[in-house]
DNA sequence: TATACTACTATACTAAAGTATACCAGTATA
DNA sequence: TATACTGGTATACTTTAGTATAGTAGTATA
């Protein structure tokens, strides 16, 4: 925060609102795992079943939809037999790498200050 | 992720861990606005409990507890007539504001594209 | 003597997040 | 005919996060 705003319990939350926003976005114990694995790459929902050890189908669909919603992930049904529906990451996704990129840079230091201790 | 390794469950939850890692320290309800309020000045267990709006002094304890077991905050209790005990924020702490604020970006661009669709 | 201040803690509760289990339609294979 | 595949949904449950309320010791003030 500019030290030099008005520090009210107000102009705090305002502060606060963006980055929450995006905690509220990969926070939860399964958008990671599933925004990780759509980026390496585009995966189909069984495929993410599969791939991400433990979800329930109930999970990852509910975690899709809300990424879905929030432009993060795309979704394309084709019409193939069975059908079949592709999950991939927009380019607005794809920006978070670097948000995520920084919060693991300092994650892994503090992981290896917890260990020194 | 770096796209040459190898792409196992193991793999990517090695990868998430570090990440997930700074989520559950800056995640839940209180521990921006505490870590947001500390970043400005030291605050005096009273002076947080009034200064961030409708945290309980449960919430309040068990969250600077937790901040100071993982080396982000500081406390020191002074003799005074009633005792006062300082909380600040180490610098170790400190740095956690560049993830923030890479957070924050990203955060705020994200609203400006939610508002503007 | 009664009240207020400090920095908390204890107990019991509600709300949110996540899990377990079973099930659906439509088609293909054994 | 029975089973398995796809991409999910419905219901009920447990677990975790957070809330509400009251109370603590020790001192100072009215």
């Amino acid at each position: 925060m500019n030290k030099t705003d008005t520090y009210t319990p107000t102009e705090c939350k305002k502060f606060i609102l963006p980055v929450r926003d995006v905690i509220d976005l990969i926070g939860g114990k399964w958008r990671l795992p599933i925004i990780i694995a759509l980026s390496f790459k585009i995966h189909r929902f069984k495929e993410l079943e599969r791939q991400i050890e433990g979800i329930t189908p109930r999970m990852l669909s509910k975690e899709l939809k809300e990424l879905e919603i929030n432009g993060l992930v795309n979704r394309e049904v084709f019409n193939t037999m069975p059908v079949s529906v592709q999950y991939s990451l927009t380019e607005y996704g794809k920006s978070l790498d670097k948000v995520i990129e920084t919060m693991r840079d300092w994650g892994l230091t503090h992981r290896n200050k917890i260990i020194s201790e």
